[in-house]
DNA sequence: GTAACTGCAAACCTTTTGCACGATT
DNA sequence: AATCGTGCAAAAGGTTTGCAGTTAC
């Protein structure tokens, strides 16, 4: 079976990748937007949108649920988990081995035929334990 | 130190909260403002977010970040994980010891303490097995 | 030449907010 | 009585989409 669609290479989906590899942090759209625009200054919103969502179709970066309002994207493919900072938010990366599952005793998965998994972990970031801040973050994964 | 602000006992908190710890599905916002319609008509829909908000702030529900664009509702505050279906979203909870994340190697937190963590499983739901559905979910936790 | 893709703008959906009135303490 | 919470409606924020023109193949 064939899921593959056509698809042309364009100037902007190149610049949207190129933009998003270089970068470490896990930006929305609209930072990627403002980031082509810089090289490409007529490239429109609605494109930047249209390729992320191709590009993450196909695999070449990923799409976050991020506990933003916003959807974040990630340059990085390869296998890796991520921090939520509890009180302000911030989103990086976390290196680790992936965690063996077989090891989970899963007691109910509802019929679900298990395929792989996804860790947030959630901590304290240098920033706010400096600044000792105290508002929990409101949304859970 | 109190973190709490004063807060009133209105029916329309306790509908709100009585209706989804009814259920064991993950609704969003507009799920429950439908649900909490059927006994009290003219509650609002900014009614039904500004307490989700709050008893999700002290505790008394969880807020997911949901791979879909609203926010969903959990009314289990007890430690579980969740399941999305990787063909059609669908989200479900999962039953399962807390993994011990000691045994984790976690080579690089980013200068962040880590308090806890949150596991989505990515699966294949009974339905969409036995239609056969290919295509993927975009959205990644 | 054809169909994928673009820019633009409007539409859409979810969530938040300002305000005047109502309800809880 | 004080002030927190509500209903309503408008606004805000993020994302999608229709369309006519453009570009990659």
């Amino acid at each position: 079976m064939d899921t593959k669609k056509p698809r042309r290479n364009t100037k902007q989906r190149q610049l949207i990748l190129e933009e998003l590899k270089k970068l470490e942090t896990h930006p929305s759209a609209a930072d990627l937007y403002e980031l082509v625009r810089l090289r490409m200054p007529n490239i429109s919103l609605g494109t930047v949108y249209r390729n992320l969502e191709l590009l993450a179709e196909s695999g070449e970066i990923r799409k976050l649920s991020s506990g933003h309002p916003e959807a974040r994207f990630d340059g990085r493919t390869d296998f890796h988990y991520h921090v939520t900072c509890a009180k302000c938010g911030r989103l990086e990366d976390v290196e680790g081995a992936q965690v063996d599952m077989t090891d989970l005793d899963l007691k109910d998965t509802k019929g679900f035929d298990i395929i792989g998994h996804q860790i947030q972990f959630v901590g304290v970031c240098p920033r706010c334990k400096s600044m000792g801040r105290t508002n929990p973050a409101k949304t859970l994964h």
